[in-house]
This record gives C-alpha cells, structure tokens and sequence, in this order.
DNA sequence: CAGCATGTGCTAAGGAACTAGCAGCAGGTG
DNA sequence: CACCTGCTGCTAGTTCCTTAGCACATGCTG
C-alpha cells in the first residue's frame, strides 16, 4: 500500500479528506454539503469508494448508511500538513508561524496567558 | 479574474505553486528538479503556461529564459494556507498548532525565548 | 559558419478525474 | 402489500489534466 500523503490526490479527493479530518466521521450527504463548489451528490460517493479503495477512507456502518472515517489518525495527518506549510510557507521557522497565528486573529489575554504558560512548560522540561 | 485559492487547483499544479512559493524565483528545469515524483520537463512547462494565464503566476526574462514567481504575495498566500491548515486539523485552535510546533521539533532555549517575548509584546500591544 | 546546448511555444493524444443517471436494497407508513 | 424515502453500487460518457514530441530562437564554441 502507498503512503498515503494528501499532496498525492487530485483536487476533489483532496477537499473531500479534508472535510473528512476536520469533522471527523461523516456520511456523503455531510461531505456533500460541506464542501466548496459542491459536486453532485453522486460524485461526491464515487469519490468516497475511490478514496476507500486507495486506502485513504475506511467506512462504519451506521444503520442503512456510512460513516467515513479517515485510516490514518488524525494526529499524523495534522503533524504532516503542518509541516508542510511550514515548509513551504515559513522557511521552516517556528517563530514566523507563531508570529502568523499572534497576528492572525485577536486572541484574549487569557489565550495569550495560556500560550505564554505553554511555551514555559516547554523551557523547564528542556533543561 | 478568478479568487486564486491553492485549494482550486490540480495536483501537479497546486505542488508547482508550492515550489514557486518555498524558492521565491525559479526556472522551468528548477521547478522540475524540486517537485515530488517528477513529471517530464515539457509538462512543468505546459503547466507554468498554463498557471500564467490563469493568474497564478508571472514570468520575468533572464536573459533566454523565464523566471517564474507568485502574482499573490506570499505573505497572503501564507495566511490562507496556515488558516486552512488551522481549521482542517487544529479545530481552529490556536493553541492546539503551538502545542504542536512546540512537540514538531527540538527549540533551543533562545528559540524559546523569542516565542515567549513575542508573546509578551502582543499582550501588550493587547491593553 | 556549423553544431550543440538550452531555452520557449504549441498541439494532439492518452488517461485519469469527474459526473449523471439508472438499478437495487432496506425501512417506514397507509 | 404498495408506495415513498434515502441510501449504496455501478457504468458510461465527458471534461480536462498531463504528457510527449516537434518547431523555432538564442548563445556559445570550435
């Protein structure tokens, strides 16, 4: 089986897994609906068994439907699409990102607090 | 003329506008050279041509040939990439992406502790 | 100049992505 | 049961991505 990396898959492959990670386990009519510049409903299925039969998907029975689900866990998809916009994005450099996040949206001062106490817990444990 | 949004476009050409935004400024056989499972040469030129006239791209002369670079700067590029990324795997948490770039790689202390003043200056900036 | 290397522009074919629409199955309801 | 609703499986067709290969321009070199 290929390692499954989103840069791999066409253009409607790629917005459906990504519907499918950020709500995690879904039915056709769902990704449907939330996807952008929606497809017909009957695409959006044979996608679906594509993406199962590439290995990318596997499905739960949920009565007389399915439920999508991704194969590989959240948690390594997020760390390799991070790492990719790092990549391509910010040379490679922590401290642009966090620039990009503190810049992006107006946090609150307690976001800014837990922040601040997260990178802390990660100076003690370096030492 | 069209939003241009990397999400638009196919495989091939979304990873081309990737190598064009890590590298900034480069060559047909450049761009060739950097991309993941290498197509031919004629078809990165077909597919530079291509993303021109769509309005992604633009070329300047180097003596006989072209330079390609990015008309959407990156630093807007960069936005929406890290905003999609965001809300596809981190639930919109900002938080969540920090943790994560914190665990992604080894930071020294000085690397730490330019993260942490930057944060004091954005509370700051916040009263 | 002749030959070679390295560019670009273009076109046409091949194939993969994408789509519509039909058939079948299950559950609920009169 | 007969009928509707909402789902899946599948196939056939179309669109457009992707490719190879040819033609032409430029600069360099013997």
């Amino acid at each position: 089986m290929r390692k499954q990396r989103l840069a791999d898959l066409s253009r409607r492959e790629r917005q459906i897994m990504e519907v499918v990670y950020r709500d995690g386990r879904v039915t056709a009519a769902e990704v449907l609906e939330r996807m952008p510049d929606p497809p017909s409903y009957s695409a959006v299925r044979a996608l679906l068994r594509i993406l199962e039969s590439k290995g990318h998907l596997r499905h739960e029975d949920d009565g007389t439907r399915y439920l999508y689900l991704p194969t590989l866990p959240k948690q390594s998809a997020r760390k390799s699409a991070l790492q990719n916009v790092v990549d391509t994005f910010f040379e490679g450099s922590t401290e642009k990102v966090v620039a990009a996040l503190l810049d992006r949206d107006n946090l609150s001062e307690e976001d800014l607090a837990r922040l601040s106490a997260l990178i802390e817990q990660t100076r003690k444990e370096g030492r």
